[in-house]
DNA sequence: TATTGTTATACTCTATAACTATA
DNA sequence: TATAGTTATAGAGTATAACAATA
């Protein structure tokens, strides 16, 4: 039974090692036919995940970085027109960063790109398997993030 | 259907972002009693995954990184005396990289300790759940680099 | 003064290119 | 000369620390 901890462990670090690498960044921004850093893409992605513009605390917690990170990143998309600053309707002193028309476009066809691609790899799985690995992967992620979260408690 | 996809890909976004981050392995090394960058705990765990010595290019090819980058952490590995050349039976031209007896031990903590963690998390799982949920990860695996190799070869 | 974000700096990881050695 | 590996160099990506601004 520990068995099978060990396969899943060895199988997801596999899975990530192979998909984490520069080649597969450049293939999927070649693919959406957009010239984009790996953080940019981030950015973008978690902000349409979010449906809402969120503050520069908010994304960096998502994607789990230092905000100067964001600052920087969301700095370099803001110039090319993908995102914006407005008012936070919650907290007057306090921007959010938006997706303009052109960077929803651009997170949007990002998002369809990896979706498909992985579309393409499982092309052979059945309608059961598929359903069910979608509702291990959600549960093992929740499960993942509070264990991470109670430890930080600990600290 | 396709949300059942849709699902799986962004969850697996969420885990890959969270364990990602370089607290993830301070965590690691700090509770394998082990002071190591990232890649020569890749590099360590990848050989005692092989179960046998390897050569620089298979470790890079299995860690998808160029070989420059394995040799040069090998070499620290080396100088710590972690791993240590052998000679390849198969190619007398040729050395391998094999861990040393010390070098196994530091693999093992490392991933015992990952699956450890893992163990934790998923500690309210069913072992019908825990079996599903390798067996799902296993084949998906397996798929993915199907479909990466058969991409490579069009290219 | 507490919170949030920014600027400045430095370090880690990884890729590319040019070179070496060995069969 | 083909293959595997190494050395040298450069560029992403990210963290830390010091600072600024706003309530």
């Amino acid at each position: 039974m520990d068995e099978d901890l060990k396969k899943t462990v060895s199988a997801f670090r596999k899975l990530v090692t192979t998909l984490k690498r520069g080649k597969t960044h450049e293939r999927l921004t070649e693919a959406a036919g957009i010239r984009l850093d790996r953080p940019g893409v981030e950015i973008l992605v978690s902000l349409l995940d979010a449906g809402e513009p969120r503050r520069i605390g908010a994304i960096a917690e998502a994607l789990q970085v230092e905000s100067p990170h964001v600052t920087r990143h969301v700095a370099a998309l803001e110039q090319r027109g993908l995102v914006e600053r407005v008012r936070d309707p919650d907290d007057g002193r306090a921007w959010r960063i938006a997706l303009t028309e052109e960077g929803a476009v651009a997170a949007s066809k990002c998002a369809q790109v990896t979706t498909d691609w992985f579309e393409g790899a499982m092309a052979g799985w059945s309608a059961a398997d598929r359903a069910e690995l979608s509702r291990l992967m959600e549960k093992l992620t929740d499960d993942v993030c509070a264990h991470l979260r109670a430890q930080m408690v600990v600290k």
